[in-house]
DNA sequence: AGCCAAATCTGAACGATGTCAAGATCGGAC
DNA sequence: GTCCGATCTTGACATCGTTCAGATTTGGCT
């Protein structure tokens, strides 16, 4: 009745010293910080964001509900490292889509594409990507590193398309702004804006993704 | 010891007997139900998001910690409610900036900037609009109501400036996702994106706006 | 006028959560 | 071998969402 789950499956302690890890990994547990990222991971793909509690989390990484604090000041900033891993997937995602193109307003377009749809499959870690973490510029410098990461991968599929024209100080960024914010706002509205691809006579999201994104980029501009 | 603060003030009982309001308004409270709504906004306003618990606003309205569940089922419902005026007053924030414009092409792109003006001024609340509570279609009929309407603003606008041009079928609805999402994406990014209007030398928000929305709708297209 | 049923509110309680303080335990340095 | 600091546990506190039984008020009916 005291214990119903004697604590699942405890690493067997990290046979192998290998310090090459985060450096402040192998003592007790193994390497509790990464258990719990990946426990989150699974409890949002599995119960989505209203059961991510750092109890849960705690209770899934077989630990007390107290060890987390070892490793993150707080809930904030589990939820941010999260979101750090996040970023970097999305960035991958935007990669993924453009390899293979050479046109530059094709890759700018994919990777609109990617970033859609990494959003529309992993919603809940989405959502705390650009979640409440961020109040104050250096609150999360991970997770803010990664993002800057990803505006990066945008930002020189931007600056492909522009070529070499050179317009007015700041056309560049302010290019890049505008592409950001309509993938990201196409992202939002699909993820919680209760959009439904069929409304626009499109298949799916990824089709849906790139009517939208491609007429102010795409060569027919 | 047993009651801090006597109800710091209560209503006189509702002396007109006005049946024009909701209906069940003037019981007990006198209309509890946009009390609070009301004592919601303020929190928000006041503490931003994570102050408001349904336990502060029952305080803060001056009732017991029970009383809003005969109002609303659960918080949700409550957020719904304050996200269905958040859409009115983002709905009412677009046509302001279009008055008096002529051109739909410069109206276009006034509602667009209303849009993001309103998301910075009440982030909170933005927020919550798009929030936890669209889960299924008809959870929330007034949040859905609200938000078409504003919608249907947009909508007119994008229309206006197609002119007679027909082109193919879902063409016009393509134009108008593509305008919402980047005013939304714009928006989204400026409250909790850590984007910066200096970094793309506008001087303030407003500016910031106009010229990320103006080119792919302007005149000089 | 008087009463009833329904609407409205209160008080107390349950389970869950974020967080903290104090103690136990382990690994490695001396 | 001993000690220190990093790591984890136990236990506790305040708060939250929610429910339930009962008190109170209201409007309508007779």
């Amino acid at each position: 009745m005291s214990k119903p789950s004697p604590s699942p499956q405890r690493p067997p302690r990290r046979s192998a010293t290998s310090k090459a890890a985060t450096r402040k990994a192998a003592y007790h547990h193994g390497d509790l910080r990464r258990a719990l990222i990946e426990a989150a991971r699974a409890i949002l793909e599995q119960d989505g964001l209203p059961a991510l509690s750092l109890r849960a989390v705690a209770r899934r990484a077989g630990v007390s509900q107290a060890a987390p604090y070892h490793h993150f000041p707080d809930r904030d900033a589990l939820l941010a490292a999260l979101g750090a891993e996040g970023f970097d997937g999305l960035d991958r995602a935007m990669r993924e889509r453009m390899e293979g193109l050479r046109d530059p307003g094709q890759r700018l377009v994919a990777s609109g594409v990617g970033y859609v749809a990494f959003a529309v499959e992993n919603p809940a870690l989405f959502r705390i990507m650009f979640g409440a973490s961020m109040r104050g510029v250096g609150a999360h410098p991970e997770r803010s590193a990664a993002g800057e990461r990803a505006y990066a991968t945008l930002e020189r599929a931007v600056q492909a398309t522009l070529g070499d024209k050179v317009g007015e100080p700041g056309a560049m960024a302010l290019a890049c702004l505008r592409a950001w914010s309509l993938a990201h706002g196409l992202a939002k509205l699909l993820v919680e804006g209760g959009i439904d691809p069929a409304r626009y006579g499109a298949r799916d999201v990824d089709e849906l993704a790139r009517r939208t994104l491609s007429e102010p980029f795409g060569p027919g501009l």
